[in-house]
DNA sequence: ATATTTTATGAAAACGATATCACTATTTTT
DNA sequence: AAAAATAGTGATATCGTTTTCATAAAATAT
C-alpha cells in the first residue's frame, strides 16, 4: 500500500492523502473516505520515504558496552521506556567493550538512521572526544562525565567515599581496594579517589599491596580476592567498585573459610538485585540506573525537539544501603 | 554528501559511483577518481534512499517482554552477536510483557523498517498466531514451541521432569510447586507438566494446596513461598520453574528460619549469575539462553537469504546442575 | 571477416512520501 | 464594498539511491 493508491482508491489527489495524515486542510467529506479508504486497506505510510523527505526518522540509536549486564539492561530499560513514550525507536549497537565498535556505531549512527544518539561510555578517550564533537545529530552520554557533551552520571566519588567512610569507621584495620582501570573515569578513577579520601581522612593508609585492578565481572572479583588475600591475608575489608565484584570477592572468601563480616567485611556499589538476596546481604550504594536511562533519554528529546539548546550536565545522587555484609 | 556531489566530485556520472559501491562495471581510471572523492568527503551513502529503491533495510526487529532480565538479556546478547557478524542493525521493541505492544511492535517492524523479525515470546494465543502469520517478513519465535512458525526453544518438560525426579528421589515427602500461568507454555504448561508427570511416575501425588502460580519475580517466588509455606507448613521441598523465583522464595524460607536444604530443598530452572552466588547455591538447570538467540538468529539470516526455506523448529537441551540446595 | 559476448558508459525512471506552489472559494476584517 | 485572511485543492519537484535501458567500444568466438 502506498499513499497513490489510497489517493486513487479515496478519489483525492496524493496531496490530500499527506494532508490528512499530518493534518492540513482537509474538507470533511474527503477525510471520510481517506479515513475509510485507509481503514480498509490498513496502509501505513513507509517509514523510510518519510525519512527521505523530512531527515526524521524517529529513531534514537544506543550504544552500549554489553547488554547482558544488570546495571546497563535496567539504564536500557529507562532509555526505553522515555522513548516510546515519545513515538520513538531504539536501535541498538552492541560493542562488546570495544571501542572500534564503539567509534564504527557512533559512525554509523550519525552518518545515517538515526535522529540522536545515546551512549553508555565507559573508557573515554581522546578519540572519543574528537568523534563526539564531530557527530551531527544530538548525543546524550550515560554514566561518565565529559565536559563537552550532555550527560548524566553517578555522584561515583561521594558514593566511594562514603561508602569507605563507613568501613573505615568500622573496627578494620585493613582495607582492600578492588577496582577497574582508571582509564573508566567514573568507575575506575572517581571511585577510586573516594576511597582513598576517605582513608586519608581516617587516618589509614592506602596500601599498594591491597589495591587490585580487574574487570566488571564475577570471576574477576572472584580471582582479585584470591590475589589480595594471598598477598596480603591480614586484610578485614574489602571495597569492591561494583556489586559483581564485591560478589565475586564473596565466594572466594567464602571458600576459603573466612566469615563475613566478621573474618572480612565487604562493600560494593551498585545494588544489583543479587546483592539483597546474599548470605549475608551485601552492604552497597544504590544507584539508580533506570532513572538514568530515562533522564538521558529527556535530555535527547528535549535537544530533538529543540536543537539549539545548551548541553545539560544532570547528576543523580546515590543512597547507602546497609546490610549485613560489614561488621 | 550526497551521490551525486561525488559524481560531479569524480566527474563521472551518478550510475557509474553507484556501480562502483555495488561492484558493476568500472573502469580503473574512474575507479580511481571516485575513490579520491569518497575518501575526501568520507561519502556514505543514505540507507534510507537505499531501502527506498531495494526495499531492504539491514535491519532485524527484536521484540522482548522485558529488557532488563537476566534471561532476556542473555538472548538479545546472542542475537545481537550474530545479526552484527552479519551486518544487520538491531531495533528494539521493549514491550513490557504487555499485548497490545506485542502486537503493535510486530505490526510495525512488518509495516515498515526491517527485514526480518525476532519474537521472545511468553504468552502467546490465537491473536499472536493471526498476526504472525500474515506477517510478510520472515518471524523467529523464541523460548516457546508454536506449530506455524520457526522457533527455537528449550526441552522445558524434561528439564522439568528430571529436575522433579531429582527431589522425588530424594527424602522429600512434600514437594511444593511455584510456577507461572499456563498462558505461558513454555514455562507454566511445560515445566508444570514435566513436574506432575516426575511425581506420579515417583508415587507421589501433586497436592492442589502446594501448588501456586506467580510471576517471573523475585517479589512473586517470596510472595508465594510465603503463602505455600503458610497454608502447607509441612513442605521439604520446592519445586521453582524460574531461578529467580528460587531465589526469592529462599529468602523467605531463611526469614522464617528454616534450613536449606535441611529442612526444605529448593530447586529452579535457568541458571542465572545469581543462583551459583547464593547459599547454599542453587541446584537448577542451566538452559543455552545466548545459545538461543544466536541460533534463532541464524535461522533468521538464512531465511532472508531464501525466503522460500522451509519454517525451522529448534530444541535446545539443558544441563542439570547440582548445588548445595537439595538434600 | 563476421557474429557474439564482455566491458563500459550515462540518461532517466523508479521507490513513496512531503513541501512548495499556484489557484479558487469562502469567511472575516477593515 | 474592498481587502485580507482562512480553507481547500491538486500538480509537481524533491529527497538519494538503484535499476533499466540504450548505446558503443573492445575482446572473444565462430
Amino acid at each position: 500500500m502506498t499513499i497513490s493508491e489510497i489517493a486513487r482508491m479515496a478519489e483525492v489527489s496524493v496531496s490530500a492523502v499527506s494532508r490528512y495524515m499530518n493534518g492540513g486542510y482537509v474538507s470533511d467529506e474527503k477525510k471520510e473516505r481517506i479515513r475509510k479508504a485507509i481503514q480498509e486497506t490498513g496502509y501505513v505510510p513507509s517509514a523510510h520515504a518519510q525519512t527521505m523527505r523530512t531527515k526524521r526518522t524517529k529513531v534514537v540509536g544506543v550504544v552500549i558496552p554489553k547488554i547482558n549486564s544488570e546495571s546497563i539492561s535496567r539504564v536500557v530499560a529507562g532509555i526505553s521506556e522515555e522513548l516510546s513514550k515519545a513515538g520513538y525507536e531504539l536501535l541498538l549497537g552492541n560493542t562488546g567493550n570495544n571501542q572500534e565498535q564503539e567509534l564504527r556505531y557512533l559512525r554509523i549512527f550519525d552518518q545515517n538512521r538515526v535522529d540522536g544518539i545515546i551512549f553508555i561510555g565507559t573508557m573515554m578517550n581522546k578519540e572519543h572526544e574528537k568523534l563526539l564533537k564531530s557527530i551531527q545529530v544530538p548525543v546524550v552520554l550515560l554514566g561518565q562525565q565529559e565536559s563537552y557533551i550532555s550527560c548524566v552520571y553517578h555522584d561515583d566519588y561521594h558514593a566511594a567515599r562514603e561508602m569507605a567512610s563507613l568501613l573505615a569507621a568500622g573496627p578494620h584495620k585493613k582495607i582492600g581496594f578492588l577496582g577497574v582501570p582508571a582509564r573508566d573515569k567514573a568507575v575506575g578513577k572517581d571511585r577510586y579517589q573516594g576511597f582513598c579520601d576517605a582513608l586519608r581522612e581516617a587516618g589509614m593508609p592506602v596500601e599498594d599491596n591491597r589495591v587490585l585492578q580487574g574487570e566488571f565481572t564475577l570471576e574477576s572479583g572472584y580471582e582479585n580476592a584470591r590475589t589480595l588475600m594471598e598477598r596480603a591475608p591480614d586484610t578485614d575489608a574489602l571495597f569492591c567498585v561494583t556489586d559483581t565484584i564485591a560478589i565475586g570477592a564473596m565466594k572466594y572468601l567464602r571458600e576459603i573459610g573466612k566469615q563475613i563480616p566478621e573474618d572480612v567485611s565487604l562493600v560494593g556499589i551498585g545494588d544489583t538485585r543479587m546483592s539483597e538476596m546474599m548470605t549475608p546481604p551485601l552492604t552497597t550504594a544504590h544507584y539508580y540506573y533506570k532513572t538514568s536511562g530515562m533522564e538521558g533519554a529527556k535530555i535527547l528529546l528535549e535537544k530533538l525537539k529543540n536543537p539549539d539548546l545548551p548541553d545539560k550536565k544532570m547528576m543523580l545522587g546515590y543512597e547507602i544501603i546497609r546490610r549485613g555484609s560489614v561488621l
